[in-house]
DNA sequence: TTGTTATTGCAACTGCGTTGCTTTAATTTT
DNA sequence: AAAATTAAAGCAACGCAGTTGCAATAACAA
């Protein structure tokens, strides 16, 4: 499978995330990528990497979508369980690498879960 | 303190969250009193509410930012680790009483937790 | 090289949420 | 009880995130 067309753009908004674990906002990347190309095509191409499992993507503080690169996660097992952090400072995201055991409830099945931790993160932290 | 006056729709907001431990969108309330009062007014209304510590407030599935009435929250303790579900059917909310326990984390100061289960509720269930 | 069709750009649009300002009315003061 | 004070409500316009429809472009297969 893969994006169908390896094109300019698709290669540009990958080499964002490449070489990082950060998380970014959807409104970071269009700005990021503003003069190279159209905000429409910035969410697009976000789909297109979250449905085939090279990103996924989670809802930050504000209610703003935010991607990061998928580790353990694929196209096939979207458990999702790890959290991110939000930094109340400078408001950097991440992925943590922990796991973090959700418990059984009652008379309901739990598919998925976003885990948003906020605090301070080790640049801000004095 | 408290919420200065008490006016008819502040009231009929209250009113809404008084009977029940159900999680409200913002949007939904809006539409709820939309006959009775303009949008703005329940946009501060709300406001009011959370920063009183009466309503928490939450992110859910997409952005939307939902209600729900404090039980253990205050304006003094809002260190409100306690998770919210989202039914992925019915897109129903509500406060789950299940205390889940967040692991230090390295370098971070973790202030705040906004878990969010998803799945199927009691009603959604098979 | 040509044809197919996924992808892009663009412009207009939707919907959530906010702001500024005037008017109304809850509450305090006299 | 009336007047004064000022919080709160209504309204219209705005800002911003995200979407849609469609025509133009360009990856890739044949």
């Amino acid at each position: 499978m893969g994006i169908s067309r390896q094109t300019p753009t698709v290669k540009q908004i990958w080499s964002t995330f490449e070489k990082t674990d950060n998380a970014y906002s959807v409104v970071d990347l269009v700005e990021m990528h503003r003069k190279k190309m159209n905000k429409t095509t910035v969410y697009r191409i976000l789909d297109r990497f979250e449905q085939e499992g090279k990103l996924h993507a989670f809802i930050g503080r504000n209610g703003l979508k935010w991607y990061a690169k998928c580790h353990e996660c694929s196209s096939h097992t979207h458990v999702d369980i790890h959290p991110h952090f939000q930094c109340n400072e400078c408001g950097s995201v991440k992925c943590l690498d922990v796991n973090i055991p959700i418990p059984p409830i009652k008379d309901h099945r739990i598919q998925k879960a976003n885990l948003l931790l906020l605090g301070q993160c080790e640049d801000c932290i004095q």
